[in-house]
DNA sequence: TTACTTCCATACGGTAGCGTATGCTTTAGG
DNA sequence: CCTAAAGCATACGCTACCGTATGGAAGTAA
C-alpha cells in the first residue's frame, strides 16, 4: 500500500459513516481497510471525534451547494428546474442518501451537528421557495409549499433508503402540479 | 428494588432504543437502570438480539393500529379525520418519533426489520388513500396523493426530531387543501 | 418444614474499541 | 551523505460490552 493521506481517511470515514452511521466510524476498522494501522490515524487526527467532524464538513460542503449549482446550470425555467430537482431527488444514489440519513441520525445526538444541519435544511427550503416564487406562486403559498415539498423529498429519501419504492413518476408529476397550482381557495 | 418483569425489560429497551438507536440497547446498562444485574436479563431472554426484536414487536403493534383506531374513533367525516391525523402527526411526542426514527435506522441494517417496516408503511398509506377516496378524490390521484402526504408526514417527523420547527398550522392547512383539491389539470 | 421453581447476584473469560508511547522507516533538504 | 521531519508499526493499558457458569435468595405449594 502506498502512503495514506488525510483525505483518504476522510473519504474512508464517509464510506463507513454512510454504511453504518457515526458509530461505525471506527479508527482501527478504517485503518485495516486502508491497509495501515492506527499509527497513521493518530498522526493526522487528534482523536476519533476529529475525524467525524472532518467527514461531516466534507459532506456539508457538498450537500447544500452541489445540487443547487447543478440545477442552476441547467434550464432557466423554474418549472423545469423543479422537475430536474425532483428527478435528482428521485435518482440520487442510495449511498449519498445513506450518508445524509446518518448525518440526521448523528444530529439527534450532537447539538453542534444539529445546528449546522438545520442551516442546510433552511438553505434548501429557501431555494425551493425561490423556485416557486419565480413561477408565480404567491409568497404565502410559496413558503408553505416549499416546506411541504421539502418534507416530501426528505420522506421520499427515507422510504427509498428502507428499500421501499420511490415515488412513481406520475406521483412526482402530481406533486409538482400541486405545489405549482394556483391557490385553490377550497378546503 | 422490586422484582423486574420481562415487560420491564422491554419497556426499558424501548426507552434506550428511542434515545440512542439499536446500538444503545445495552444489556448491562439497562440492568443498571432497572437496578438489577445481567442475571435477570439472561433469565428472561436468550440474548441481546431477542430483546431488540421484542422491543420492535411492541413498537410495531402500536405503530400501525393505535393512531388509526384513535382517528377512527373520532369524527366520521374523512376531512376531519385527515385534519385530526395531521394534528396527531404534528403533536406526537418527540419520544415516539425518536423510536420510529431509530426503527428506520435499524431497518437499514437488518433485512427482517426492513420488511416488517415496509408493511407498516404500506398499511399507513393505504389508510391515507382510503380517507382521500372517501372524500371524493379520484382513485388515481388518491393513490398518488397518499404517497405524497405520507412522505410529508415522514419528512416532517424527521425535521422535528432534529429540532427544526414542525409544519406551521397554516402550512398544514395548505397541505390538506392541496391533497383534497380536485385535479387541477394544470402543470 | 420440605422441595421446587423463579429470579437474580457474583465472578469469569473473551472481544472490540480508544488512546498513548516509542521507535523504526522513508522522504526531503542541504 | 546526513539530518530532520513525516508517516507509520508495534505494543501496551484501559474501558465497555456480551455471554456463561454457578450458587444463593425468595417465593410457592404440598
Amino acid at each position: 500500500m502506498a502512503r495514506v493521506s488525510e483525505k483518504d481517511w476522510v473519504r474512508a470515514a464517509l464510506r463507513a459513516f454512510g454504511a453504518g452511521g457515526s458509530k461505525a466510524v471506527r479508527v482501527e476498522a478504517i485503518a485495516r481497510e486502508l491497509g495501515v494501522t492506527k499509527g497513521s490515524f493518530y498522526h493526522y487526527f487528534e482523536n476519533r471525534e476529529a475525524l467525524l467532524y472532518a467527514a461531516f464538513g466534507a459532506w456539508r460542503e457538498v450537500a447544500t451547494l452541489t445540487i443547487i449549482k447543478a440545477i442552476n446550470a441547467g434550464s432557466q425555467d423554474p418549472v423545469r428546474r423543479l422537475e430536474a430537482l425532483g428527478q435528482a431527488a428521485f435518482f440520487t444514489s442510495l449511498a449519498e442518501e445513506r450518508v445524509e440519513a446518518a448525518v440526521r441520525d448523528w444530529a439527534s445526538q450532537d447539538a453542534e451537528i444539529a445546528l449546522q444541519l438545520l442551516e442546510v435544511d433552511e438553505r434548501r427550503m429557501d431555494y425551493l421557495q425561490e423556485l416557486l416564487l419565480a413561477d408565480g406562486v404567491p409568497p404565502q403559498q410559496a413558503e408553505e409549499r416549499a416546506q411541504l415539498l421539502y418534507r416530501c423529498l426528505i420522506g421520499n429519501s427515507v422510504l427509498r433508503r428502507q428499500g421501499g419504492a420511490g415515488l412513481t413518476p406520475s406521483a412526482l408529476r402530481e406533486l409538482l402540479a400541486l405545489v405549482l397550482s394556483r391557490p385553490p381557495k377550497s378546503a
